[in-house]
RNA sequence: GCGCCUGUAGCUCAGUUGGAUAGAGCGUCUGGCUACGAACCAGAAGGCCGGGAGUUCGAAUCUCUCCAGGCGCGCCA
């Protein structure tokens, strides 16, 4: 509510601003310092005091003299050097609150934005590393959906690379192991495949370290795999299907779903790159290098994509034997994802998600069933670690050398650091490290080696110490209902500890930190909704019902309980989430609303400390409070929602 | 060598397009359960915002420089 206000206020002062001085940028309107200050500030005076050069103060005078007052603004009042603060009209605020947020403008013409995450090679077990994309992705793909955008979201899967490669050639060569025994092995409900896969991939690389002629089994594999023909390609097809169904259970598990899986083995099959290859050369994006280094290959030059110049920073699209690298490849995709490609994928389901959702896999031929219209993004957010920057401008350089800087400009890196582990944590898994890395804050550690977190193990871990929590608290409720109620705060506690850090901080993950369920955690928030439902639930119990806000409260209502300057602040800071939700998109920082919802809890504990809603004796004010205290809940709810965290039960 | 990111309380981190007295959690210390169940609340201590210079009415935020750390710069993906 508090954004659409703020909007129509920043809409009428810039009109006079502009009118009165001719300024352009709008209103320069801010979040006061402190609450006594108001509502909103607005700082113009300032910026037009340079321009007019007269003292900000007696600008602001001006405006304070002459602006016409916005309507949902009760008074306006100079403070300090030239600050105008204004307040809202409280009841007029509190009667827009009671009568709901106004129908979204919600239509079919609505551009679509693509956010495609995760992404895991297809070879070995998901680890939290991964859970840190994922979360990201979903969450900012559920708060563009929450906001009314159009989303759609892609995990793409490389099942043709290497890293498959490794473990194929692991199977086949040190395990001696037929695509029928692997098949065997998939099927086995006693074994894990995907750590099974995590433990063969790091043999297979430890072998390739002491034999490194070894490494022809890697080209052996791949080439196999790309003729799409043998025993090796068949094995390549069973573990990457395999892997990925591990991987989508693991994301279930925390409430990641998908729309479609883009695969590497259709871009190769359906030819993509050699469409993407000839418009770069038509457009001469690339060119051919006769000499130097890159004799032989097409090279895309430096300047395009960097401030570096000479051959030496120029990046190799084409090798010299003609095969594509990785970047070529990811051009050819990203084209796909804004539809400039001028070729599309079939498509044929994969599975159904219990919530109904369908997901789609990308296929080389019709399966005779319609798909939905994949890709033709109007903005496009490529989740990827901050590693990958230069590749990423790579590809941005590619759209724009091809003549599209729109979708260059829309083609988005969300990037984000790594997560480390806390030396601590390192000790207690028993990672070996060395005598420096323990001085260090963290350490990073390889998923080539085998080293990590696992994100099965960390999340059953997560709902182990959550269940201990459950049982001494709720001894006498089922123990289904129990089981239930653990996973949902295990879940809260792991998607609000990836989501509370800005994206471009490594985050030491400590498992005694993230097990903490006090403080601003997941399930502190989760704590603050179960309260608010508490109170609901009891007041039935009681035998009364919740009365009928719009008709028991109206303006003149609301202006008497919120002239309390405490129910004010609290209306007011309830009012702001779709406001931390806009904020978060126009700065791509999930964290943001993460932030707010632990504000959010925050304030509703203090409130329910201070005032036991059902034993108000006042009439209106018990009316009043049972609103503030259903409001709270619906954001609370609403928040966390977004965020992918459930409300337990019970806590 | 070149490029990008980071440096804020003991620790981990926030800090809106530059705005009024720099915030939170953890940890430490002191209080608060009479069930709207304390996974909570109240209070205290704790800061030359890495150093320096500049830009201006105003800088944690912008510019330059130095220091410290991380990452990237393959005919790997």
């Amino acid at each position: 509510m508090f954004h659409q206000v703020q909007k129509r206020i920043a809409a009428s002062v810039s009109a006079y601003l502009q009118a009165r001085y001719g300024v352009e940028g709008g209103a320069a309107l801010e979040s006061p310092k402190e609450p006594r200050f108001g509502e909103l500030s607005l700082v113009s005076a300032f910026q037009l005091a340079r321009q007019f050069r007269k003292a900000p103060r007696q600008i602001a005078a001006e405006i304070a003299a002459e602006m016409p007052v916005p309507e949902d603004v009760a008074s306006l009042e100079i403070a300090g050097g030239g600050f105008l603060n204004l307040r809202l009209d409280r009841g007029r605020y509190g009667a827009a609150l009671l009568a709901g947020p106004a129908a979204g403008a919600a239509g079919a013409d609505r551009e679509k934005i693509i956010v495609e995450h995760t992404n895991i090679n297809p070879n070995k077990a998901a680890h939290i590393g991964h859970l840190r994309n994922a979360v990201l992705g979903d969450t900012f793909a559920r708060m563009l959906a929450a906001a009314g955008r159009r989303v759609e979201t892609q995990n793409y899967i490389d099942n043709t690379g290497v890293q498959v490669a490794d473990v194929v050639a692991g199977f086949h060569r040190l395990e001696r192991k037929t695509p029928a025994d692997v098949a065997r092995l998939i099927a086995d409900p006693t074994v894990r495949f995907d750590y099974l896969c995590w433990d063969l991939y790091a043999r297979v690389s430890a072998h390739y370290q002491g034999n490194p002629e070894a490494l022809a089994w890697r080209q052996e594999a791949l080439h196999a795999i790309e003729a799409g023909q043998g025993e090796m390609a068949e094995m390549a097809h069973l573990v990457a299907d395999a892997i990925v169904n591990c991987h989508l259970r693991t994301m279930l598990r925390l409430g990641v779903e998908y729309d479609v899986l883009p695969r590497e083995s259709e871009i190769l099959h359906l030819h993509f790159w050699a469409a993407a290859f000839e418009l770069l050369k038509q457009r001469q994006a690339i060119y051919f290098e006769r000499e130097g280094k890159n004799a032989g290959c097409w090279v895309m030059p430096a300047s395009a994509f960097s401030a570096a110049e000479g051959e030496d920073a120029d990046k190799v699209i084409v090798r010299s034997n003609g095969t594509v690298t990785y970047v070529g490849k990811d051009i050819a995709y990203q084209l796909w994802k804004f539809g400039l490609l001028g070729k599309d994928f079939h498509y044929r389901p994969w599975m159904r998600y219990p919530s109904g959702r369908e997901l789609w896999v990308t296929a080389d031929q019709p399966c005779g069933q319609a798909a939905p219209s994949f890709g033709h993004g109007a903005r496009v957010y490529n989740v990827i670690d901050s590693r990958q920057s230069y590749l990423q401008d790579v590809v941005a350089a590619g759209l724009r050398a091809l003549g599209y800087p729109e979708q260059a400009e829309r083609s988005i890196h969300f990037s984000y650091e790594i997560v480390a582990l806390s030396p601590r944590t390192c000790v207690e898994l028993g990672i070996p490290i060395s005598e420096e890395d323990r001085q260090r804050p963290h350490v990073e550690v390889s998923g080539r080696k085998g080293l990590g977190v696992k994100a099965d193990d960390l999340i059953d871990k997560l709902i182990e110490k959550a269940r201990e929590e459950v049982d001494s608290r709720h001894r006498e409720a089922p123990g289904e209902e129990r089981r239930q109620v653990a996973g949902e705060i295990a879940v809260g506690a792991l998607r609000y500890f990836m989501l509370k850090y800005t994206r471009n901080a490594v985050i030491a993950f400590d498992l005694q930190e993230a097990l903490s369920f006090e403080g601003e955690t997941g399930p502190y928030v989760q704590y603050a909704a179960v309260r608010a439902r508490n109170i609901l639930r009891k007041l039935e119990e009681r035998g009364e019902r919740l009365p009928d806000f719009s008709r028991e409260l109206d303006a003149a209502a609301m202006g008497r309980q919120l002239a309390a300057e405490d129910f004010w602040q609290i209306v007011l800071a309830v009012s702001k989430a779709g406001d931390a939700v806009e904020r978060a998109i126009a700065s791509g920082e999930p964290s943001h609303v993460a932030r707010y919802a632990f504000q959010l809890a925050q304030g509703f504990n203090k409130f329910y400390h201070e005032y036991p809603v059902l034993q108000e004796a006042d009439r209106e004010r018990r009316v009043f409070l049972l609103w503030l205290t259903d409001y709270f809940r619906r954001e609370l709810e609403q928040t966390l929602a977004i965020l992918g965290i459930a409300v337990p039960a019970y806590m």
